[in-house]
DNA sequence: GATAAATCGATAAAATTTTATCGAACTGAA
DNA sequence: TTCAGTTCGATAAAATTTTATCGATTTATC
């Protein structure tokens, strides 16, 4: 269990992982680096340097104990404890991520919810209530919340992140398909679902062409 | 206007360029890579290597025309045609997807929408009827399907990955937070938003670190 | 015209990340 | 107990990606 911190693909990588521990049967107890390779269609070699990077050693012949190794990661993931952050839009992708299984396993919390639609405010999502998003610093500044997310429609993204950065949000995660601006202390990381699925489209047009040579 | 292939890296940035020209107002007609990489926190050389490889060359002192380096960039992005592909699951991730309005940017043409809920079937999205998952295989036959996109709740994902698979669809985006299996020759991605986030996360305990040495 | 400023492209260097190779450690069976 | 097979960890090599540097080109201004 190394405290270095780890390069930013081997931390990408973690979360699959754990995906992949979880899906196991109950029975195993021992997954080595050269199984967990396979299984996800990485170097072995790539694997066995992550985990043990990240966790503990594993045992020759062996490998790791499953659920050491899940914990280690889990550990991993949610060094220095886990980040409030709040959600901006309930509706579409807020409410996939708002109900997210496995945030904790990741070093999150979600800690507030907003929506600017008077339908969603004051639902109950997540085990959360919505407020409205004229709320937003007030709320963000009492719970010291740091890190948000924005998944409204694209007409209220780039206000919604003008109000995140007026509220002391200095990272946020844009899941709404436009660029976004914001003032250079700002962070703002743009996710779009639709670019990742521009990479598999040149994997399968790959594909296709090495099928039929001519 | 090169013909070989981009970099990985290069492709997952040519939506950000991308994204950031369409925000910029309608009298500006040249930008510069340097310009570009200041709006998105890019090294400038970086920036002139990715439009070099993907575009045609721009001009000394002027920059790039931005309507033509659009094109390009569009162009580059969905070489080869556009790639049909279908959505699994249409309230959560899969409706947003669907309304994404830039697919034909990145060379996707979404083709079809199933649900397993009776309550989709029939809804219309985007364009489309939502159709039930039993039609999954007869449908991405007979429309030639091979890139689909797995956006139901984690109960159902697994199966509907095999029903894929069954269905000759051999590239998956998968969007639940789940680990799937699937037989060799199909590949399947895993988009987790929250492992997104967890970039993130990092991110900003270092922001925090930072600011306070001690 | 000549000059200065800004940008580009190309080459080379640096950094990062992945892959390969090797010997050592451990388990289970003969 | 010994031996074979598997997996690990560490080191070194290869590949990829980013950054730096330089001269060349173009435009605007004097």
């Amino acid at each position: 269990m190394d405290n270095r911190s780890l390069s930013i693909h081997t931390l990408r990588r973690l979360p699959l992982y754990l995906g992949y521990l979880r899906t196991l049967p109950d029975e195993v107890e021992q997954v080595s680096a050269t199984r967990i390779a396979g299984a996800l269609g990485l170097g072995e070699v790539l694997v066995r340097k992550d985990l043990a990077a990240a966790c503990g050693k594993g045992r020759p012949r062996v490998g790791y104990n499953r659920d050491q190794l899940t914990v280690s990661l889990q550990r991993r993931l949610s060094r220095g404890g886990p980040v409030d952050f709040c959600i901006l839009g309930t509706d579409h992708l807020g409410g996939a991520l708002a109900e997210h299984p496995h945030l904790g396993a990741y070093g999150l919390s979600l800690s507030a919810l907003f929506d600017s639609c008077p339908e969603q405010v004051g639902r109950r999502v997540a085990g959360l209530t919505v407020w409205p998003i004229d709320r937003l610093e007030e709320v963000c500044r009492e719970r010291d919340i740091r890190l948000g997310v924005i998944a409204l429609p694209v007409d209220q993204a780039q206000s919604a992140c003008d109000a995140l950065a007026l509220a002391g949000v200095r990272t946020i995660l844009n899941l709404a398909p436009v660029h976004l601006t914001a003032p250079d202390a700002t962070e703002v990381r743009q996710a779009d679902m639709a670019a990742h699925l521009g990479i598999l489209r040149r994997r399968l047009r790959r594909q296709i062409a090495d099928a039929k040579p001519f």
